[in-house]
DNA sequence: CTGTTAGCGCATTCAC
DNA sequence: GTGAATGCGCTAACAG
């Protein structure tokens, strides 16, 4: 037992060292294209590495770098819609092997929160990305945190931590402009949950696009559930109880589906007859109702980015923005505003 | 500029031992109920650590203990529905905060696959797994990976990996013996690609199942895409050839709520006149379509937390499965094939 | 019970 | 150009 053993333990630094005829350090400074390494040294190094398939620890690294180039996702719910297209976009913008990611799933649970956090810091990532499920805003990690946090999608209550968010009153006022522009003037307004900040923005935008063209909501927006069921009914409802209505106005896609599908089973013609638009541009459900459904989209991979960057830039002591940001959405037409040729 | 500056610096052991006048080695001990300490000087150092909101430095730790508790995640279709509870279901059984999860999408593409695997060796991961999109066989990651790798969703083409993947026979099985318990004898399959594994094991599951009560299937197999408009087309070319189907085991739920729309437009009702089963049970269409949608649900959660396990397993040398294995698969009924009270 | 010593793998001075 | 020494933060041996 003297030295070394065998069983393929990992490749270190002094091994390449050893096999290239050099010191662990002329060996670091080749692998790093680092001061002036004689050509033929540095190919002699290079030659073993590769042969030995070297792998630096990135971890020694880190302790000597102080940085990880690691960043934690910490998403409160991943079976939700609306993290994927967040968390790719993020993981777009951190580049395939330059940065890595940590994702925690709280799962909604705040105790959860507070371990993953605590085993991201202890991991000494950078940066990290918190990820809400709905836009209103959730409680701050606090200002102590040793490295940049950005919210995405659900914004901090505290105003000094940087927030993004979709500009859900943009969407409102959108969608129903653009029901106006195709001569609509009789419009509804079918939706969620109200306790859903994102419901009430957007009835707010689409109040304000409809004031400016000095027309009213028909009745009052009709709130439940985010589902195709309620869609249903609250359509059935709607119809019934203003039969003139030519247009509505749908909090997500979900309830737009149901919707479109009680519009069909009391023979009104979609879009000649009643105009319907969603929310969200699930392409799941946009594109396989009949028509295919118009719809606003929230740009949520790119919001990911943004919020990728902006953990980017902080880490780089670049300023970023303060408080909530809201990014524009854009609108998606398909057949059930416009009859597509 | 003498020693202790100002400016918030990580705070590491070395402070926390200072502050409570002991050495580095006793504040470690303390700090990881090791050995016996006094329990006076434990409380100090304990209360020092709070004090100064010590986090220990888990790549210090690591490098030490030549163990990270961190295992790399490698899919390649993050967006896509089958990736997620697998990953939900390996996020769980790692345990909050005990073990971390580093997250890599490789977006279908070879090398960026191969990049985040190196980052993922450079931060010294103790295991991986690969999450495929589909159930057919993919590239091994190779055998020369200095740690242990399970494959979930699509097995490796290499039988010296361990795999997990849904049993698709079992399930094309159970569903055609679901429809024949109910009476159904007029049986028919309509399905997506047929180049998809999944498509071929599920149509030999169901014709085991058909085998074996002496029965047949109504027509060939109809294949094309995994779209509702497939399923609507597809309902509509068979019923017409086929009047008297009385049964239709769908390759997807996205089908058979194509195939539900096409029976509803055509005065078919649903189950009496037509029994429909989907596959996958994806809640967003099983439940929203009318009538409900019974379906073939793959426990992808359960399959990534069983993944999880065998990468633990392995990496406490405990002996795991070599090769494919297929977990088992559950019916959920619900109104498509049963009437419910 | 506590402190001293050594070293995990690597990048960085600084001599030679 | 190259190599010996130093230390990142921590834990595991030992010695006191």
């Amino acid at each position: 037992m003297g030295g070394n053993e065998t069983g393929s333990k990992v490749v270190t630094l002094s091994d390449v060292a050893k096999r290239a005829g050099v010191s662990i350090a002329t060996a670091s400074k080749a692998l790093n294209d680092r001061d002036d390494v004689a050509v033929a040294t540095r190919q002699r190094v290079l030659r073993a590495a590769d042969e030995l398939s070297f792998t630096p620890n990135a971890m020694a690294r880190g302790l000597l770098a102080g940085r990880t180039r690691t960043v934690g996702l910490l998403t409160s719910d991943l079976e939700g819609r609306f993290m994927i297209p967040i968390l790719m976009g993020a993981e777009d913008a951190f580049g395939a092997g330059q940065v890595s990611v940590f994702l925690c799933d709280a799962r909604g649970d705040a105790i959860r929160e507070q371990h993953h956090l605590k085993a991201l810091l202890s991991r000494r990532v950078d940066g990290i990305i918190v990820v809400g499920r709905q836009t209103d805003p959730r409680p701050s990690l606090g200002q102590d945190i040793p490295v940049p946090v950005v919210y995405a999608y659900a914004p901090s209550d505290d105003p000094r931590d940087p927030s993004l968010t979709p500009d859900n009153f943009a969407g409102g006022r959108l969608a129903v402009e653009h029901l106006i522009a195709c001569g609509r003037t009789r419009i509804a307004h079918i939706t969620g949950d109200p306790s859903y900040a994102a419901a009430q923005d957007r009835i707010a935008g689409a109040r304000a696009a409809l004031d400016a063209a000095g027309l009213e909501l028909v009745g009052e927006p009709m709130f439940s559930e985010w589902t195709e069921h309620w869609g249903r009914d609250a359509a059935a409802l709607l119809l019934q109880r203003h039969p003139d209505v030519d247009a509505i106005f749908c909090g997500s896609d979900q309830i737009a589906r149901g919707v479109l599908d009680t519009a069909r089973d009391l023979g009104r013609t979609v879009p000649e007859d009643l105009a319907v638009i969603g929310y969200d541009n699930w392409e799941l459900l946009t594109t396989n109702s009949r028509p295919e459904l118009t719809s606003i989209d929230a740009n949520l991979q790119q919001l990911g980015r943004q919020a990728a960057k902006w953990v980017f830039d902080a880490i780089d002591d670049v300023r970023i923005g303060e408080g909530v940001t809201r990014l524009p959405v854009k609108l998606v037409i398909r057949g059930s505003t416009i009859r597509r040729r």
